[in-house]
DNA sequence: TTGAAAGCGCTAACAA
DNA sequence: TTGTTAGCGCTTTCAA
């Protein structure tokens, strides 16, 4: 039997073409050829060639679970996103994905917002396939799993809102100077009295707090806030929006926690068949794709989701690299896009 | 020095607690550390004891990449998605995480629908890592990568569509019927001239062809088909509308391969001041959570993509983890929900 | 430029 | 029930 040519594999093998099966082929060493496949231009032409093949002849793929083992490096960032309302992040995340996925990593997805077991187990199963980074939507608050997470030496990178105490890198910005330029937005438009429709979110809740404040540092009325819990539906925005006309029914304007909502009160509003914006202001917050289309188009907040993404796929594989990231802390604001749903009639205004 | 409490670390080690160290300290072999961990009920009740101990004191979390090598189970699910429009997508991509989590696996996340090169290489990286199963949304045409996955021996799941010819499981429905069936549902309400919106998109265009062909048969007037091309927004809704007015103004019925786009078709006409349904029944498809609670409510073809995901989460584990799956073939059907859309004034029926 | 040796941290296989 | 041994497939280290 020629053992050379057909190595008999062990019990153990998985079955898969490995490096040396390449190696063989080519009349090399084992580490020769993962030279030849790693940092091609540490070899010579001839060893290139002929490992090239053997990897073409054979279908090699590479184990990066043994290369991550070896190296301590596994090519590898988690990404943790709420389990609703996905939708506002994903065009982060598939910036972020994109972005990391052309420099040769992957992104593992874990989903957050059930119960604290659940999230100490996510933290484990994250830590557990050791990724050079992770990708955290919002700010992790003082806790059991700030402090693992702290003490795992592993890269993070916060996103989404701004915070004087990060546990690494932070890329958001100020929900309280959104709800205060919204407020002055509208102010300055000639609207006086407001409400506010929101989910019950932290940072929604931040929004809404700086926008009343605002609103109430001008000597205006007292702001009509309506809390529609965990939905964040269509229909709660309707519903948020009746309690408004039957509790506050002389609200010019009302500001949305999110675009969805917003379009639940300007549904609402049709069907009772109130105009927008004649009757009543809206706006919105995420700025989703179809609602600059609707009619009327909704007058939003936009961030730039992608923007988030892309910075901390770069920010993540420089510290995954072994480069300096500075500095860590971004903010990348917001802007308020003037559409139709804030045209005052009486007073038309150019747009923003 | 007292080399057995605190054992000098090699210069490649990672620096994180292993088996080992939690072994040392519970005074154990590592692969009866191991076991405690793993297989507690195949250790003593003070062997468990001690090995919990020394995991809490240490904060030792296990290297999935280091098991996941020694084992062959790398515990991790590959996903691909399709890099637009992921929204339809996100609740069955949720399931499966969520299901996949509560038995222990990781999901990795790869975007198709980029460059044919972008394919090849997310082959590459999903192979690479040594997933113990892959989800596909959508089927894989013969070709290279289909050839490849087959090579590869890892269990594939193709999703949301039919062929009698999967590469591994499949779970789906047939795009065909769902055009079929709309077009009977509303040639039955009698409606009788008819127009299409549909985005390029393989599966739309089985609908799209199968709703004509029924509609033909029946010997009404042909179908207006209107392509909206890759965009599939609110705006490309309108437009489609405008050019349905221009050119076939006597459709009575329009069907789009997306609610959003339905939501397109609704906007324009209210733009224009033309009733819907009275004037002109619309229907989507999908059933995004929000076309439920807007006004008219709208008809559309529901899929449930939760009991996709839920299903293929397990039928992957099942192959995983040894056990048989079948059949591997499942066709979940659609359902449609008949809302307010497609009221015929006239002739009033009652929910579907 | 190439290679031999020695791990990375874990588990399968076998033995006691 | 517990332990010993020998890998999994790759890369680091050091030497030639």
């Amino acid at each position: 039997m020629n053992d050379k040519e057909t190595p008999k594999r062990s019990r153990r093998s998985s079955g898969a073409i490995t490096l040396r099966d390449v190696a063989i082929l080519a009349g090399v060493a084992p580490i020769t050829a993962s030279r030849a496949i790693n940092t091609p231009n540490q070899v010579s032409p001839e060893v290139l060639r002929k490992v090239q093949e053997a990897v073409q002849r054979t279908g090699y793929v590479p184990n990066r679970m043994a290369g991550g083992l070896a190296s301590s490096r596994s090519r590898l960032i988690a990404a943790v996103v709420p389990s609703t309302v996905v939708s506002v992040f994903m065009e982060t995340i598939e910036a972020l994905n994109g972005t990391l996925f052309d420099a040769g990593y992957q992104l593992m997805l874990g989903q957050s917002g059930y119960s604290a077991d659940r999230e100490e187990l996510l933290l484990e199963a994250i830590i557990g396939r050791r990724p050079d980074g992770i990708f955290l939507t919002g700010i992790l608050p003082p806790g059991k799993a700030r402090t693992r997470l702290l003490a795992s030496g592993i890269p993070v990178i916060e996103t989404w809102d701004l915070t004087p105490t990060p546990i690494d890198m932070l890329i958001g910005f100020s929900h309280s100077d959104i709800g205060r330029e919204v407020a002055k937005f509208l102010m300055d438009k000639g609207y006086k009295k407001f409400a506010i429709v929101h989910a019950e979110d932290e940072r929604a809740g931040r929004r809404t707090v700086a926008f009343r404040d605002a609103v109430e540092q001008q000597g205006l009325p007292p702001v009509f806030i309506a809390n529609v819990g965990a939905s964040r539906s269509l229909k709660s925005g309707r519903e948020a929006f009746t309690r408004i006309l039957a509790e506050a029914p002389d609200v010019q304007a009302v500001f949305c926690s999110s675009d969805l909502l917003a379009l639940g009160v300007m549904t609402e509003a049709r069907a009772r068949n109130i105009n927008v914006p004649k009757d009543i202001a809206v706006m919105g917050f995420g700025d989703v794709p179809f609602v600059a289309d609707m009619v009327p188009a909704l007058t939003t907040v936009r961030i730039n989701g992608e923007q988030i993404g892309t910075l901390a796929a770069r920010f993540l594989m420089d510290r995954a690299e072994g480069r300096e990231v500075s500095p860590g802390i971004v903010d990348v604001g917001f802007s308020i896009i003037e559409r139709d749903s804030t045209a005052l009639v009486k007073t038309p205004r150019q747009k923003h």
